[in-house]
RNA sequence: GCGCCCGUAGCUCAACCGGAUAGAGCAUCGGCCUUCUAAGCCGAGGGUUGCAGGUUCGAGCCCUGCCGGGUGCGCCA
């Protein structure tokens, strides 16, 4: 609706140009906001506040200038100036009544756009190291970079979702040597386990596996275990493959779905690690010092310089980085966004003056970013900090299997990304309205239980006869319902400019408790055709939404509970 | 020490591009089931938005300086 009254206003301004009132060169941005009080209408536009100063009038007096020019309109009932100059807006039964109408008629549809009109965007996230199940930190990883991209989806976009493996460098060298030290028998206590090995119990599950003689299967490979605790190549493979095997099935249970698993071995094995070296050599942005190969990316605003090629003649992780952003931007996403813990947050200024020393006419801002910081994990009042198998850290699987992944995902989608996130576990599990998942998916289970009531009553609805009879809500909380029906293509937009998928989360949560609090005031299944049917019509509106707005969380949405 | 993020009710968090009297839930206290699912609803109390300045018609939001918490500052990723 707001474009609609921006439209209006935008008509107005150009009257009092033309009456010389207004600057002609003046562009104000037209500004529409919801009202936070009732007693302000439905929306309302500071313009006059905005333009009272170039115009020079002041602001109540330009706000009257402005509604004796708006065109006149259906959709609107009434405007006032009110405060310092807010022109406030009531809608009309008509412009309510098409909203409904608009939900109904465009059902999955309905909040989606075309804002992106199908260009391509990546969305990289998760990308853990295989060296171990996933922790809660790349659940929030996958569940923010997720609802991101089906936000992105929803306006528009071609997205693809991408999965960077770093199964090359030192960790996987680590990775190895730990798998090994198990395969003959050691444990973290003896003197021969690898310093920094990783402990954790799914380490002897896999040395277990690979000297079994087990066969590890994943999308791209086939590894089988060759029971040689001497072999440390062929635990390499099986390691990696073992432990992708074991995030995809992570991620399955967490319903994320990647496009493309990129591993960070076939930048290696196809050249372009060396290519990218030789291209920052060529464009002099290279030097030697103490043996190792530095760029100079403090001349791209990095404070300090960083190496590429190590003294022992291996690359740092920060080459790879580089070549694999060069591959991204060859492959046509002019836009890139890298959902990833804001730990991690030192690689963004290198990562970008690598790819500005490669002169490939990268944007200097490229690519874009989405950090999310720690989660901490609270059970009984008390923070939960290990989990059996992991050891050190609490996995994603632990939370899917203990909470669910509705909540789960709810959970580490709700919150602000930069924000950091307390999980309570507890509060997650509990099958009550304290759980604002279960709240959420209670009013739509609501919804499809009132419609069964209906067709046991041996009454029917349609949405023909729903849709005619829609003058009969007159209530204010009904019409209330309507106007927040009406917010939701705005708070999908909003959400995925600004990278928040926390807002569709508040939003549900918002719309949700108005409509519990409008059911249990006014009953649906009334006698009155009319009004029952019009009542109808208004519930499966409600319905949709929830249904649209749970499915961009990828929360499902229960027929019943 | 330097960079980045955060600081809002006792707790967990909102506040759409700077808008009007800063909102929810939990917890506390008090109500509501013979009625479409009580997995719900209604009401009450609870705030100097960390502190101090600044910008302007207007600041939780922007700027400066402090204070507090987190994180990073590897020839690890």
């Amino acid at each position: 609706m707001k474009p609609q009254i921006a439209e209006l206003l935008s008509t107005a301004v150009a009257e009092l140009k033309s009456q010389g009132i207004v600057p002609q060169e003046l562009e104000p941005r037209i500004q529409v906001d919801n009202t936070r009080d009732k007693a302000h209408g439905d929306l309302a536009s500071n313009l006059a506040m905005m333009l009272a100063k170039p115009a020079g009038k002041n602001p109540r007096e330009l706000a009257q200038l402005l509604c004796d020019a708006l065109p006149a309109s259906e959709l609107v009932d009434k405007v006032e100036i009110a405060g310092p100059g807010f022109i406030n807006f009531y809608l009309s039964d008509a412009s309510t009544s098409s909203l409904v109408k608009t939900v109904l008629e465009q059902k999955q549809q309905y909040g989606r756009s075309n804002e992106g009109a199908g260009r391509k965007v990546q969305v990289e996230f998760v990308s853990a190291n295989p060296t171990g199940p996933l922790h809660i930190g790349h659940g929030r990883g996958a569940a923010v970079g997720d609802c991101l991209s089906r936000l992105l989806e929803a306006t528009g976009w071609d997205v693809t979702r991408e999965f960077y493996y770093n199964d090359a460098g030192a960790q996987i060298n680590n990775l190895a040597l730990s798998v090994q030290a198990r395969c003959k028998g050691l444990t973290p206590e003896d003197a021969g386990w690898p310093q920094d090995g990783y402990r954790g119990e799914y380490i002897i599950d896999l040395a277990n596996s690979f000297m079994a003689g087990d066969t590890v299967e994943s999308e791209d490979q086939s590894f089988t275990g060759t029971q040689n605790a001497d072999d440390l190549e062929a635990i390499r493979h099986f390691a990696v493959a073992y432990l992708r095997r074991e995030q995809d099935l992570d991620l399955q249970a967490f319903a994320v779905d990647f496009d493309v698993y990129f591993l960070e071995s076939s930048l290696y094995s196809d050249g372009k690690v060396e290519e990218t070296v030789k291209t920052l050599i060529d464009n002099g942005y290279t030097y030697e010092d103490d043996g190792a190969l530095w760029l100079r990316t403090t001349d791209f605003g990095d404070d300090k310089d960083r190496v590429m090629r190590k003294k022992d003649g291996g690359y740092t992780y920060f080459l790879p980085d580089v070549a694999y952003h060069l591959n991204k931007w060859q492959r046509g996403f002019e836009k890139v966004i890298n959902e990833q813990g804001a730990d991690h947050h030192s690689t963004i200024t290198r990562v970008r003056a690598g790819l500005q020393a490669l002169n490939a006419g990268i944007p200097k801002g490229w690519p874009d970013y989405v950090l999310h910081q720690m989660v901490t994990v609270m059970r009984g009042g008390e923070e939960v900090k290990l989990s059996k198998r992991a050891g050190s850290y609490v996995t994603l699987r632990d939370l899917i299997d203990e909470v669910g992944r509705d909540a789960t995902r709810y959970f580490l989608a709700a919150r602000k990304a930069d924000s950091q996130l307390t999980f309570d576990i507890d509060l997650a599990r509990s099958q009550s309205s304290d759980n604002p998942v279960y709240y959420i998916q209670y009013a739509h289970a609501r919804v499809c239980s009132i419609f069964r009531k209906l067709a046991e009553a041996g009454h029917s609805w349609s949405e023909e006869q729903g849709l005619a009879a829609l003058s009969a809500l007159t209530l204010d909380s009904e019409k209330d319902l309507i106007v927040k029906l009406g917010r939701f293509p705005e708070v999908v937009r909003n959400a995925a400019n600004n990278r928040e998928p926390h807002q569709i989360a508040n939003y549900l949560k918002d719309l949700a408790s108005d409509f519990h609090t409008y059911y249990n005031s006014e009953k649906t299944l009334v006698d009155d055709v009319e009004l029952r049917n019009a009542r109808l019509t208004l519930a499966e509106a409600v319905r949709q939404v929830i249904a649209n707005g749970l499915d961009l969380l990828g929360v499902s949405a229960p027929q019943e509970m």
